[in-house]
Formats: C-alpha cells, structure tokens, sequence
DNA sequence: CAGTGAGCGAGCTTCCGCTTGACTT
C-alpha cells in the first residue's frame, strides 16, 4: 500500500527494531525506505546435533516462523530498490544479523555496512558517509559465541537428565547465576551471629555532638566490618561483650573528654553515572519494589512511548547532544554554577565490540512530566530524568570534621579515645536532584580546639547483632552477574525467570532469591563435576578468547575445539568431561545433603534429588500433575524414604524436621469411601500410597498423608479402568496409570495421554483417536 | 526397631541473545 517508490527506486536501510524505522525515516526522507528485522530472525535450530562438530563445528541457520514473514516482507522491498543499507547495532551480534540479512536475502544490488551509536541528524548522516562493509571476523566471533552457547548447554544438560533429574538445563550464563544464589544461601547457613557491644557518649554542650568509642588501652573495638561470618575478630580488633560495656559505660560516665585532635577535610561526591539496564532495574527495585521483569516491561513501554531512549544497555554514556540538553536543564533549574565547566563524560566498563548504544536517558530532556502516563512510567521517567540532568551537575561538596577525644576512666581503669565527625555540606551539587536512600542528609559538626574539655551528659552502651550476608534479589543478582560480566542487558530479566522455572523461589510478597532443593542438587553436581564450566571467569575469558577472533589470531574452530574436543593443558575438553561423568558417577553415592545421623539407628539421614519423572513440576505447584509418583526431592534414612518439597529452605533441614517426616505417619488413615470400598492413605517404602479394599495406588510423591482428602485423590483411584471394546477389533480398550504417566492400551499397543489432556475424561473415542496416531509422536518444532 | 503396596509402555526435556507481539476486559 505504501509503495510510492513507482518513480524511482530508492535504497533500503535496515535496522533492527522498528521504533528506530520512523526516526530514522524522517532523518533520511523521501529517498529512502527503512525496515526493521526484529532482532534476530535465524538461529541455529534448538535441538540435537545442530552442530556437526565432527566437521569443523559447522551449523546451519534456520528461519523462525516469524522469521520467514519478516524476510519475505525484506524481500519484497529489496526488490525494487537501489541497494541494500546495513545499519543494525553496531555491536557483534548486530554484525551477525548484518550478515545473516545478507545470506537470507541474498542481494543483487550493491550492499554496504553503516553503524551510528545515537540516532541524530548528524550520527546517522555521517554513518551514511561513512560506508563500510560487513566485518567477517566480528560475525565469526558473533557464531563462536552462539556455538560455543549451544555446546555447553546442550552437552551438560542431558547430562543432568541422567544424574539429577529431568527437564534440568545448565547453561554458561544460568549455571553461575544458580551457583550465587546456592553459594549464598551456604554462606547464611554457615553465619554465626555475633553479639558486640558499641558506646555512644553525649558531650554536654548545646549541640548534639555524639561520640563513638574506637580503642580501650590503644585495641580497637571490633565493629561489623571487623567481624567475619563465622563470628572470628579481625585483630587487632576485639569484641567488647556487655558486662564490660556496661561496667566501662559507669566509668565513662564518670570522667570527661578531653578533644586530642580535630581534622577538617574537603568533602566531595561526584554524581551517578547515567543509567545502564542493569543500574536502572537495580533503582527501580529499590525505589518501587518492581520486579526485573515488569520493571523491563515498563521501561520498554517508556521507549514505544518515544520517552526514553532504547533501554537495554550496558553503557552510560551520554551523547553529545544530551549531555547539552541535560546541563541546559540543570542550569534553568539551579543557574549557571549547577554545572562543571565542561559537560562529564561517562564511560563503558569494557571497551569491547559490545556496546552499541547509549545511556537510558530522556529522548527530549526539555520533557520533564509527561502525560498520560500510568504512576509506575511516570515514577520511572522521573527517575530516569532526574539521574540524567543530575549526571551533568556539580559534585557535592562541604567539609569533613573529625574530633578525637581521650577519656581515663578509674574503675575500670582504662585509657580510651572516642571520635565524632559530621559534614556540612555547601554546594548540593547533584543531590538537589537526585540522592539514594544512603545519602542521607549528613549531620553538621562544628570544629573543636584541641585541648578544651567535655563533660558527659550521657552513655549509652548500644547492643549489636551482626547479620547473615542477604539473600540476592532480583536486582542484586543482576548486578553481581554483570560485576562477572555475566549475560547482557537483553537477557537480565530473562535469566531471572528461567532461573525461577525450577531453581529459585520467594516467599510470598518478598523478592528475596532463595535455591529450591533442586536448584541445591543441581549446583553441587556442577560444581563436582563441571566446575571450570560454572567458574565466574568462564565468560569474561570466553570474550577474551572472542577479541582474539575479532582481531583475528584465533578462530571459530580453535576455539570450539579447544572447548569441546581436544581441549588445553588444563581442560580435557568438554566430551571427555562428560564421558568421564556419565562413567563415573553413581548418583547413589552423592548426596545433595548429609542432614545428620538418626539417634537410634545410627543411620545417616541424607537429602536426595529425586529421579526422573513425567511432566514438568511447577514450584508453587500449581500445575502438578497427579499422575507423577515420584520426582520430588526426599529425604532418605536406612530403607525410610520422605519426600519434601522443593522449596523448602536449606536451614530447615535438620535432624528434628527429617525425624518428624520420617515418623509422623506409619500409620493409615481413611480418607473415605470409593465405590463401596474404604479408602485409606499411608507412607510405605516407595513414598505415599492409598489403599482401596485390595489394591494400593500411588500417590504423588509430595502428598502430605496427614492432611490429603479423598476428593484430592479420587481421580488417581479410577485407574485402571476399562473404555469398551474397540468395535473394529474387538479388543477391550483401557486407560492406565503407570510409571511415565497416564496412557491408554489396546492388545498390548500403548500410546500416552498428552498432559493437556485431563485423563479423567478420556473416553473410548478419545483412545481409539489416540491409538490411531503414529507410535512416534512428532515433537513439533 | 522394621518384611510396610505393586510394579507390563520409553519419548522428551536443554543453551544465549536479538527483537516485539496480542489472548481479553
């Protein structure tokens, strides 16, 4: 429809997303069309053997579906014009899709490379004069990457399957991203609290200077930083405990202090850089208590907005013209002394082919409330607005005023020094617009002269407790993977959700990460088995190794090779790893845990992960399916076997809770009646089972016996059950439940019931649909 | 401390990194 290109044919640009296709349309005019890809549009196929490693790690790209639409809709423009403009991102994979856009579309007008990091007037027209060609060591990287991706994760995960447990993946961004969440969870079931003890003294002078004891006899007194998750004291450090606080607290009382030393110092604070994806996602959590994935979803409705700029970044820099934009701001709010002389300049961590774009930042500054906006875009925008103007003010500045006081006290006698100290501030600077919740407004303090003597108006012993290190949130995970350089800014949100699909969980209303018991089994068959694989170097070599294609010493296949078969001095090489593995190790000699020894038997209770099963388990249980009847992590003593729920917490697991699951109920309990027969539930051997009349049916197992009701279980009760007699053969047709799940039977012939399907309403119809299907179903796409 | 039900079929799961949709009210 709109083809007006009749006349003239004119070149196409192509760009990857379409909120830069009108921009950048406007930049260029009439003279020329600009379509967007949508990302990637090809992948290497996701499943078995979509590398032939065996021929120099070669593969073959594949169309997705939507990916087929939008190479057709190219397609068609290509056709009627001049030639074909690659402006996708001007990072490595931005050079891949550059190239896959050639391959799939395979131009025969002439074809050229741009990049521009900022869509301005002045970037994109000087891209346009300044055409380049597609780099073929930049996508040789871009595939390395991708295989390299796809070998790890494809070659560990089955791997999993037959040690662990079904349907787990490993991977090299999600595996270390687990392993923090476990390691973390270990280290707060390794904490040991601290009591210690701090004295606070108040001079008696009009205002309120209140001053800290540092050093009893020249030791210093421990504070939380000296003091260690096990509770040890970094010396010289040591722990004042309360009765000598007290004691010392009677006698400071007593005395007066008397000022031995008071230093003034210049206080400065430079603003926040601006914002990258995962500094904002990390703001956002703990400004509004958003989630990383609809903290993501609102910053992309803020881009379609034209609001902000494209949020998924990892660099803060500014481009020219915003930085000018944002000191403009700054000066009309605050006047011309607000800002430094020249505007501050921001810069990636890493200087790589990786970042291809800006800051998050307002699209147009000048903009400072939007409307129509719902209250969570508008408290975003304004954070973002505000952390961007702010980004180009002047430090905050006052001065630092630190007083040494020395006290002796008599009773117990002992020579002490206190300190106090306080800033003024005299130029806000950046923290007139933006401040976090640690910059608080800091308290004056005058200067002293040395030599004056205080009085005491007041002691006051305080009492501390040292904490367990936090559980990640989302955000702070985000946060520690990009310190490792772990993911991208378009994978944080991502990852997170992956990560909760098995192995993390948070308790209601809370973010807090914590491992599921499979999440636990998962990482500490990792880290015995693949732990150079989850080691938190692995990707920032891998990049290394990668710059090294780029540059063009190294390539695709001595990187590949090195990875997967031959291997390096240190590192066998992937397939001889996991031969080693799936040889060597005997899942019945690991456990995830060693709760403890039962008291009477002596047995050792352990944690165990639970063995294969059919249909996938949801951790908040939502889609269990009842014709699971095992799986379940459990807990295994002498021939006792409980199962616990995933996401039970590691410091649950004790030798109290494993006894009260291991000896609650041996014994059944009716639950009812089914058809004329009693029904009754009991824990055996092999987990939790029903007992009706004669039979015994399993039940899933992590039923709670004690409180299941028969209408819970009824379904479960109606199997085997016979559907009629197959009119064409003349055979009974019946639907069962078995090991791997639901399925139905005719003469021996089986087919499985499809999980969508509820097994209570399969009919003789249903079956005999069934069984007319191929025996090999067809896994689609 | 320990004799606690019964057991028929075997296909599939998985990676990371780019992008936006589209069910309805």
């Amino acid at each position: 429809m709109n083809k007006r290109n009749t006349s003239s044919s004119r070149p196409l640009v192509i760009v990857e997303s379409p909120n830069k296709v009108s921009t950048i349309s406007k930049i260029l005019g009439d003279g020329f069309t600009v379509k967007a890809s949508y990302g990637h549009f090809a992948d290497i196929p996701a499943k078995r053997g979509s590398i032939d490693t065996a021929k120099n790690f070669t593969a073959t790209y594949v169309l997705s579906k939507k990916g087929q639409e939008i190479i057709d809709m190219l397609r068609d423009e290509l056709a009627t014009a001049s030639e074909l403009i690659l402006a996708t991102d001007g990072d490595r994979e931005g050079e891949m899709i550059a190239f896959l856009l050639v391959e799939f579309l395979q131009p025969t007008v002439p074809v050229s490379r741009i990049v521009f990091n900022s869509i301005t007037r002045i970037e994109v027209l000087a891209a346009l004069d300044d055409r380049k060609q597609i780099r073929p060591t930049l996508v040789e990287a871009a595939r390395t990457r991708r295989y390299l991706d796809y070998l790890y994760g494809f070659s560990v995960s089955p791997v999993l399957w037959s040690k662990v447990r079904g349907n787990l993946g490993a991977g090299r961004v999600q595996s270390p991203a687990l392993r923090m969440v476990v390691e973390r969870e270990k280290e707060r079931l390794a904490f040991v609290e601290t009591t210690y003890c701090g004295i606070e003294a108040t001079l008696a002078i009009d205002a309120q200077v209140v001053a800290t004891l540092r050093t009893i006899d020249t030791v210093p007194v421990a504070k939380s930083d000296d003091i260690d998750d096990a509770g040890s004291v970094a010396p010289p450090a040591q722990l004042l405990l309360l009765p000598d606080a007290q004691q010392l607290a009677a006698a400071l009382q007593e005395t007066s202090l008397t000022v031995a030393n008071s230093k003034t110092e210049a206080y400065s604070r430079k603003p926040r850089r601006p914002y990258t994806t995962s500094d904002l996602l990390q703001d956002i959590y703990s400004r509004l208590k958003i989630g990383a994935s609809l903290a993501q979803v609102v910053m992309n409705q803020l881009h379609e907005k034209g609001l902000i700029s494209y949020p998924r970044t990892d660099s803060p820099a500014l481009s020219g013209v915003a930085m000018a934009a944002a000191r403009q701001q700054a000066i009309e709010m605050f006047g011309a002394t607000c800002v430094p002389d020249k505007p501050r300049l921001y810069f990636p961590k890493r200087k790589s082919a990786q970042e291809a774009h800006e800051a998050i930042r307002p699209s147009n500054l000048s903009l400072r409330h939007p409307k129509g906006l719902s209250a969570q875009q508008a408290a975003v925008y304004d954070m973002v607005w505000r952390r961007t103007v702010a980004s180009q003010m002047v430090n905050t500045t006052g001065t630092t005023v630190t007083v040494t006081l020395h006290a002796n006290t008599t009773h117990p006698e002992h020579w002490c020094v206190l300190t106090a100290s306080g800033t003024t501030i005299v130029e806000p600077g950046h923290r007139r617009l933006y401040s976090t919740p640690e910059d608080e407004e800091p308290t004056p303090l005058a200067e002293f002269t040395v030599g004056d003597v205080y009085a005491v108006s007041a002691v006051e012993v305080k009492e501390h407790v040292t904490r367990p290190p936090a559980r990640y949130t989302e955000a702070s995970l985000i946060r520690a993977l990009e310190a490792q350089e772990i993911g991208r800014p378009s994978t944080y949100a991502p990852i997170i959700q992956s990560l909760r699909d098995e192995y993390v969980w948070s308790k209601r209303g809370d973010q807090a990460l914590i491992p599921t018991l499979t999440g636990v089994a998962v990482q500490q068959f990792l880290a015995e088995c693949f732990p150079s694989l989850i080691d938190y170097t692995f990707t920032r070599e891998m990049e290394e190794e990668l710059d090294s294609i780029v540059e063009g010493t190294a390539t695709l296949v001595d990187m590949l090779s090195k990875f997967y078969s031959r291997g390096d001095g240190h590192w066998p090489g992937l397939v001889s790893v996991i031969d080693d593995v799936e040889k060597s190790y005997k899942p019945a000699d690991h456990d995830v845990l060693v709760i403890g020894v039962h008291p009477e038997t002596g047995d050792p209770i352990v944690l165990k992960p639970g063995r294969s099963f059919a249909g996938k388990k949801s951790v908040r249980g939502t889609r269990s399916r009842p014709s699971r009847t095992s799986g379940s992590p459990y807990i295994k003593c002498g021939s006792r076997n409980v199962a616990v729920p995933d996401n039970t917490e590691l410091s649950q697991l004790t030798v109290e809770f494993a006894l009260t699951l291991l000896n609650t109920p041996t014994e059944a309990r009716i639950v009812g009646e089914h058809n004329g027969e009693e029904v009754s539930v009991k824990v055996g051997p092999y987990g939790p089972y029903a007992t009706v009349g004669s039979r015994s049916v399993s039940l899933p197992a992590d039923t709670d016996i004690a409180t299941v009701s028969l209408a819970d279980i009824q379904p479960l009760l109606t199997f085997p059950r016979s559907l009629g007699v197959d009119p064409v053969s003349g055979d009974e047709v019946f639907v069962k439940r078995g090991r791997y799940g639901i399925y139905v039977e005719r003469a021996g012939d089986t087919r499985p019931v499809p999980a969508e399907t509820d097994p209570t309403t399969v009919t003789l119809e249903v079956a005999l649909e069934l069984l007319a299907r191929p025996k090999k179903a067809r896994g689609k796409r």
